[in-house]
DNA sequence: GTCTATAAGGAGATAGAC
DNA sequence: GTCTATCTCCTTATAGAC
């Protein structure tokens, strides 16, 4: 093998332990599974990383951020909230449809963080992270439609949050892809009230 | 040890896994430390289950249709819709702030269900119960009220499920009590304005 | 039905030659 | 820096005595 920077070493084995997590869950990522799929001795692992849980701390901030970053270039344009809202929505939504072990892996890696106390620390980043690119999608969907939000920007990027966890999370259940428009139009509806000043409201009143 | 019957030795298994699942997670969740946290011997295990699966997919099962019941006995009474809402959902959320290590396995198990082959009809069945019984609780609070709702009683029932899966999991991150409230307020209002007749709206219109 | 002993294999981590 | 061989421990599952 060609000698390779500690540095480089520790990317490509970050994202080799990426793959094996997307397809065979966090679980499945011994560090065996990992050195295989990156195609170097097992030796390696440990001479770059001290331990398993230093690269999944390393991946978990690579992860995150590598989302929050594909999130920003997401704005779309539209004449009214409502439906950049919406199509923000979809947008996010199309991801997890395409690559549904992806937004899997997030949950698990999150949820493996918050059993492991070494890593106890992650998942604050983690949500952190994901309030503040909403509060920044938020903050430029309404400069772009010169309105303002009639309740705290944080306060309505926790409930965007809130609503892409719980549709992501339903999905993965039961791939209800109607069931999930459905809930993608209400969040729509539901944040675009908070607009001022405030479109035409639709799918408001007695539908029965 | 006295002589129990097999469907007994199930049952105390599944018990005593579920408290180690509590305390230590899925992961932590082996043969060897359910059978010293049961008092019994390792043959036993195997003995009445077939393999470390088949006992998780009877926890699951019987998980889930736990948690399913103890949501029915919520309900509780008051005079407008949106404060009947508010008081379900910190209900569900003291419940969650009590024991949050419960919750977190609810979500542990349904990941590890999600990559297991053998497990994988469970989390559609797991969502279902769900959607089912927030049905229930909106059709009793309906009913409570004498109010109907505007949208298909599916609907709003997935979208309470929608907001109590994204506060838990906001709030395992964080841990943020205050934000969970208004979280919350939020997600009553929101309901709320899916009955018929309407109650007068707050925390509506303008608060900047 | 209950138990001890053990098979068979996978895990993280390391020693030490090159 | 790289690699083979191995240590030590832990896993699920089973064989077979009582």
């Amino acid at each position: 093998m060609a000698r390779v920077s500690s540095a480089q070493r520790r990317v490509e084995l970050v994202q080799a332990a990426l793959r094996v997590i997307d397809r065979d869950g966090v679980h499945g990522a011994t560090t065996r599974a990992i050195v295989a799929e990156a195609h170097v001795p097992l030796a390696t692992f440990h001479y770059v990383f001290r331990s398993r849980d230093e690269l999944i701390r390393e991946l978990i901030a690579y992860v995150v951020e590598q989302e929050g970053r594909a999130a920003e270039g997401t704005l779309q344009s539209a004449t009214d909230i409502r439906s950049l809202l919406r199509t923000g929505l979809q947008a996010y939504f199309d991801l997890v449809v395409s690559e549904p072990n992806r937004e899997q892996a997030m949950f698990e890696l999150f949820h493996y963080a918050l059993r492991t106390d070494e890593l106890d620390d992650l998942p604050r980043l983690q949500y952190e992270r994901y309030h503040r690119t909403a509060a920044d999608l938020l903050a430029a969907a309404a400069r772009q439609l010169e309105i303002t939000w009639s309740v705290p920007l944080d306060e309505l990027a926790r409930l965007l949050v809130t609503f892409t966890d719980g549709l992501t999370l339903a999905w993965l259940a039961d791939r209800h892809d109607a069931a999930a428009a459905r809930t993608m139009d209400h969040a729509a509806d539901f944040i675009a009230r908070f607009a001022n000043p405030p479109t035409e409201q639709i799918n408001q009143g007695a539908h029965s």
